[in-house]
RNA sequence: GCCCCCAUCGUCUAGCGGUCAGGACGCGGCCCUCUCAAGGCUGAAACAGGGGUUCAAUUCCCCUUGGGGGCACCA
């Protein structure tokens, strides 16, 4: 074992990246680069039905997105399927495996049989001794393992332990389909095999899979891998993740304005710690990970904790790049920004990006600064916008235009104003904040109205006093 | 039905025989404050149940219950 680890993520694109599989690509890649290994990408659509161009584009579009960056070429599964079908003639021949001539319907009526019967449902190997006699000649038939049947199989898993089945439990696995094709059994093996995997880090709904693999990988004799299976993601209420919960696919996530590095560092602590750290950029991901941390409990989507981990790489991450984020994420909706509203961002960013917890939210409160010209009112500023708060506009306005247009001397202007007229800061404030941004609430308002400028702050005043 | 896995605050988790059961998100209160955030202080909130083992169980074992996964010529 002083070899380099080599780990894989492997997708069968049948639709999107969705978030566990984010999470599994995850744990793979920060494994390999805290070891110096390598990480692989490997397509799996072997199942021509299911799967589809657009999916492989979705997954690598995610991965990329994610920021999981793989060594080499990604590898396309059905591309091997000479190989694959090449072992399993081996099998056949060597007397492992075996030709099975049971049809579909046979083996459906079978297993209805098993079920009523209140047996395992299994594969009860009638052609497991059987010679092909003359009836079937020429007849489909697939290549099944012949599976050992006694004893027992354990999966040394590095994250739940040692997992025992009993034989009897596995049945005779298909390897080779009656077109020819190989099954994802023969294949995920064939291929981690020739490929060198030497962790192969998945998520539990695979766990069952491993002990079947395992037979496989004895009667080819090849290598035994380091298992992991990884507790699946459930979605808030507990339940299976699933479409009716949205937000399946990392896409959804972007588009909902989550940053790349939120996502590494939330999808990480579900399931994995380190102690009662929270904030693990992906730098310090990379040096601390290990599998000896990893929860065995299914973890459940918070979206809350979701927010606040954002609202905190907002805090952390540079203005210029937050200002490209944005930026970004407003072409993909296929919205430009002027000249003036980029520059206006660029400065506010410091003050926007400290109070939003997703882009979407930070772009909505922006949105007074992309456009020149008197708001329109929210509803909250509506309520805000009294008689009396426009009277109190009014002479706040005149106070302002007599002083100097930075925020510190609007600041004390009003300030001044305020206390000649004995109110409070804030019921001068607030009028005014109205007026400039539509909104009740925004970044500081001194702040603002010295970045607009003294020309268009006023217009956007004025058109709010009677 | 059969097999496998899991089980600490609402949620994510720390704990690896003796702890006032800790942290984080969320929630309540106070402070700060031009709004909203952020920040500081603070409060409520958990060992699923039952048996063992042990001087001592959240921690080890068994059962129950509850969740999850699997049982294809899908992956």
């Amino acid at each position: 074992m002083s070899e380099k680890p080599v780990l894989r993520f492997a997708p069968s694109p049948t639709g999107m990246l969705h978030i566990g599989g984010a999470r599994t690509a995850l744990f793979n890649w920060l494994y390999a680069r805290h070891t110096g290994g390598t990480f692989l990408l490997r397509i799996e659509d072997t199942d021509r039905e299911r799967s589809t161009p657009e999916a492989v584009d979705a997954i690598l579009n995610g991965m990329t997105w994610m920021g999981l960056d793989w060594d080499g070429d990604a590898t396309y599964q059905f591309a091997r399927a000479p190989r694959h079908r090449e072992v399993a003639e081996k099998l056949l021949a060597e007397g492992k495996a075996y030709r099975c001539y049971a049809t579909a319907e046979e083996l459906t009526a079978m297993r209805e049989e098993q079920k009523v019967a209140g047996k395992p449902m299994r594969y009860d190997g009638r052609w497991r001794d059987k010679q092909a006699g003359l009836a079937e000649e020429g007849k489909p038939s697939v290549v099944r393992l012949k599976a050992r049947q006694t004893g027992e199989t354990i999966v040394h898993d590095v994250v739940l332990g040692d997992v025992q089945f009993e034989n009897t439990q596995l049945d005779d696995m298909v390897l080779l389909r009656s077109d020819g094709t190989p099954t994802y059994m023969l294949a995920v093996v064939v291929d981690d095999a020739d490929m060198g995997v030497t962790h192969v880090i998945r998520g539990t709904d695979h766990l069952n899979n491993a002990a079947r693999q395992l037979q496989l990988i004895e009667a080819m004799g090849a290598a035994i891998p380091i298992y992991g299976h990884l507790p699946l993601i459930n979605g808030p209420d507990g339940a299976k993740l699933s479409k009716r919960h949205g937000a399946l696919a990392v896409e959804a996530y972007r588009d909902m304005g989550y940053l790349p590095e939120t996502m590494r560092n939330y999808l990480l602590r579900l399931g994995w710690s380190h102690g009662d750290d929270e904030i693990i950029p992906t730098a310090q991901a990379i040096e601390w990970f290990n599998f000896d941390s990893i929860g065995k409990s299914a973890a459940r989507m918070d979206y809350k904790k979701l927010d606040n981990l954002n609202g905190h790489y907002f805090r952390e991450t540079a203005g210029t790049t937050m200002v490209a984020e944005v930026t970004a994420f407003l072409a993909r909706e296929k919205r430009t920004l002027t000249m003036t509203a980029r520059q206006r961002l660029e400065m506010a960013m410091p003050s926007l990006k400290e109070r939003a917890k997703t882009l979407v939210e930070l772009i909505q409160g922006a949105e007074f600064l992309f456009t020149d010209g008197p708001r329109t009112l929210d509803a909250a500023a509506d309520k805000l916008l009294t008689p009396e708060a426009r009277a109190v506009l009014a002479t706040a306005l005149r106070a302002l235009d007599a002083t100097d247009w930075t925020g510190p001397a609007l600041e004390a202007a009003a300030r001044a104003h305020a206390e000649a007229t004995g109110v409070k800061l804030g019921q001068v404030a607030q009028p005014l904040r109205a007026a400039l941004t539509g909104k009740a609430s925004s970044p500081p308002l001194f702040e603002m109205l010295a970045l607009l400028g003294r020309e268009e702050s006023l217009i956007r005043l004025r058109a709010y006093v009677n």
